[in-house]
DNA sequence: CTCGATCCCTGGACGC
DNA sequence: TGCGTCCAGGGATCGA
């Protein structure tokens, strides 16, 4: 669940939380999520965090060279290297004292130079904890599309028009847009007009454009409500964000529409839930919505809501 | 090139 | 109360 403006609001945490101090040692807990377990182990120590970056939905801890003893430099294992961190759908980073008993599911604990430990939790491990240096970093992030927060109307056209896939899928695909996850696609969707299964080829030069303004809008919205808390997110301070407030689509199934009082509808497109209004946002010929559920489903969500 | 299906994983919602 | 089932979904992978 963590898209763009949660990754962005953990990370902008991050960097107040944990900038200049240096790891002192790592303890690791499952480790199916994380590319060489004992690389951790063996290269994190003695580093310095210089920087945190968010780079789509990945973040980037940017560590010191190691320095100081000698230390045969094979592989560039002293020289600066990243820790690359993507949260999947459950995944939570936050520092803590080191005397502060563990949340279940805490899997990377790298303990600080000041006391504190910076702890990575995560329920479903669909995340991924690499430790990458500068070469592996950049074959690692080659292949990624366009930042959507910086993308160009030319840039973004040229990605969407054309294609035969449905818009769904591309705003999906990190290969087009990085950072774009479900939530984010509805909402922009929405705001757009544009259905979900509509394919890109036939989508006109001025849909397309309003595509990258509505998402653009919403992104940065979301980040200054530090994103959206669905189920479990919190921020790098523990705070969950406050955007799902303005959700207009996600997750609003037999609601209505905020614009026209339809009810939203659900379908499968691109492999997810996608949830848009059949009035404001008509299908492509032959494209049906899912059937409403029946009354008594998921009463706990339509009362939360407002 | 694009598609859908399948897997990974756990907690929470739901039905009986 | 408790148990089984389904769903959430980012990403990798595979076959069509």
């Amino acid at each position: 669940m963590p898209e763009l403006p949660e990754v962005e609001t953990v990370a902008r945490g991050l960097r107040q939380a944990i900038l200049g101090r240096r790891i002192v040692s790592v303890t690791l807990g499952k480790t199916d999520f994380i590319d060489d377990p004992s690389a951790l182990e063996q290269h994190l120590p003695g580093r310095q965090i210089e920087a945190v970056e968010r780079y789509g939905k990945f973040m980037l801890l940017r560590l010191s060279a190691v320095h100081g003893e000698a230390r045969p430099a094979t592989n560039g294992n002293a020289m600066p290297a990243s820790l690359l961190v993507h949260l999947g759908m459950t995944g939570q980073i936050a520092p803590a004292p080191a005397v502060q008993p563990l949340e279940k599911h805490t899997h990377v604990c790298l303990l600080l130079d000041d006391g504190r430990e910076l702890r990575y939790t995560d329920a479903r491990r669909f995340g991924r904890i690499a430790y990458l240096t500068k070469a592996l970093l950049a074959e690692e992030l080659t292949g990624f599309g366009a930042d959507p927060l910086e993308v160009s109307k030319e840039e973004f056209a040229g990605r969407i028009c054309g294609r035969r896939a449905r818009i769904k899928a591309l705003l999906l695909d990190q290969s087009v847009l990085r950072g774009v996850g479900n939530i984010y696609a509805d909402e922009s969707l929405w705001r757009a007009k544009i259905h979900p299964a509509r394919l890109g080829v036939n989508l006109n030069k001025k849909q397309v454009e309003t595509m990258r303004r509505m998402l653009q809008d919403i992104l940065q919205k979301a980040i200054v409500l530090r994103g959206s808390s669905i189920s479990d997110f919190l921020d790098a301070e523990g705070q969950p964000g406050e955007y799902q407030r303005h959700h207009r689509a996600y997750g609003r199934e037999g609601k209505s529409c905020y614009r026209c009082k339809t009810s939203i509808r659900r379908a499968i497109v691109a492999g997810r839930s996608s949830y848009f209004c059949p009035r404001c946002q008509p299908s492509p010929r032959g494209f049906a919505a899912l059937p409403l559920p029946q009354r008594g489903k998921k009463i706990t969500q339509r009362r939360r809501e407002r």
